[in-house]
DNA sequence: CGTTCCCTTGAGACCGCTCAAAGACCGTGG
DNA sequence: CCACGGTCTTTGAGCGGTCTCAAGGGAACG
């Protein structure tokens, strides 16, 4: 369950701090109905579960800012990280729209969510086919940020799958303006990493090692700095890149 | 390219034969308008490309028979099967809506495919939001079936992946009425099986015999009997299941 | 100053990989 | 009818990438 709301002063979605960022599309007309859609913002600690695994949500989410993962773990305690929110991610719509769900998400850092009534979606379809398209939009972008790690996982070896894993986070987080003099500050521990390429931790960790050698990354502590981007783009083989543009719900 | 179309004598929305079948809801009105959304059918034949890597597509499709299967390559020829397509699946909303597509779809077997033309997709947004909720359902359905590849890939041994895979392949052509007595025609190698559980195809073939040896499992060429259903879900650590009922586009 | 996380490193075991080759099956053409 | 090539399946052998187990060090925090 998610800690207590703290209702402090919402931000009212015309004032939307991320809506200006160039990764988001322009939205003319439609704040105003957006606004009657939020209904109101959570302030979630990290380590705190926004979504459990096996429950069904009653509500949608975007994240206003803070990083958060979704997952979902075996009953012998295996997890799986599935990917990673950050600001501008909508979180919840299988959870919505698909039975119980099946995954979790929980927050990495201080997180704020602006909150959607579940129950107000299928009047946006028919009011807003807008909005409507453009997150049906997101299932598809996600789908196939999905595909991408699968082929890493799946196919990609260890140093091959954790350079594409830095990449893809930093190039995330970079369009959100989180990342400054080519430095991001990760708020993952390497289990998290592991959890995420289908590591152990050990071997991930000595797979960093390895990365740091070649020159390319410089992590110190929980500092991400990316010395010669294309050459890790290289060693994660990735060829190509799902576009960055976006609309923000 | 795909082969070209043999437009023979198409199938009436009204008399889909895919739709009396349970796991399909039921649409009572609007299968008109599919009528009018359907441009015409196409057939294809086995190891045929229905979507080319890296291209965009002008098309939308449900399958009406046959299977097919998506996937992702890399530049040296690795080869990453993301999920396969069977009747009543609908494929090609990623590389309508998200820019060049990322993956490809091919044909397992011969294939009768409806086929929608991408341009009336919004027209659909804005008039039947009815479908567009079905299709958004739909994507956030996959979605979630990713989620289960991935933790399957990433976090499962071999023996549970292929116990994991056969079961939810089973499962998936049991809802579309192709088990009989048990037993289902498989139309992959075990090739397309190593490259869908992320595995080489000697060690693949090895688990086979290992799942044999079990006993919960008979294949007998292509020809998979599922003798003891609750063992191979055990062995696939299938925790929880994607609902099988589902809209159909 | 003790506890708790997290990162790091070493050692050995094992799972899954590659290489190699043979057998089964099938369609084709001589 | 048989020879042939192609694709797919099967099996063996040995290598190596990744795992588990184990232990120590560092930083943060009460």
């Amino acid at each position: 369950m998610p800690k207590t709301a703290e209702h402090l002063t919402p931000t009212r979605c015309a004032d939307c701090p991320l809506r200006p960022l160039e990764v988001f599309r322009e939205r003319s007309s439609d704040v105003n109905f957006l606004q009657d859609f939020k209904a109101g913002e959570l302030v979630v600690s990290p380590g705190t579960s926004i979504l459990a695994e096996d429950s069904k949500s009653a509500h949608l989410f975007t994240i206003l800012s803070g990083w958060a993962f979704r997952y979902r773990t075996l009953e012998d305690g295996r997890r799986q990280i599935i990917n990673y929110a950050l600001p501008g991610d909508f979180i919840g719509l299988q959870a919505s729209l698909a039975d119980p769900m099946s995954h979790g998400v929980e927050a990495l850092t201080d997180i704020v969510l602006c909150v959607f009534p579940r129950d107000k979606l299928w009047n946006l379809f028919v009011n807003h086919p807008e909005i409507a398209y453009d997150i049906t939009w997101l299932a598809a972008r996600e789908e196939r940020t999905l595909d991408e790690h699968l082929l890493s996982i799946g196919r990609k070896t260890a140093v091959e799958r954790l350079a594409y894993l830095l990449w893809f986070l930093f190039d995330k987080a970079r369009g959100v303006a989180l990342v400054k003099a080519n430095k991001l500050e990760l708020p993952m521990s390497q289990l998290h990493l592991a959890d995420t390429l289908g590591l152990s931790l050990v071997h991930t960790n000595k797979t960093l090692q390895k990365l740091r050698e070649k020159g390319s990354i410089i992590l110190d502590g929980r500092t991400l700095k990316i010395v010669d981007e294309e050459a890790l783009k290289e060693m994660g083989r990735i060829e190509t890149v799902v576009p960055a543009r976006r609309p923000l719900i």
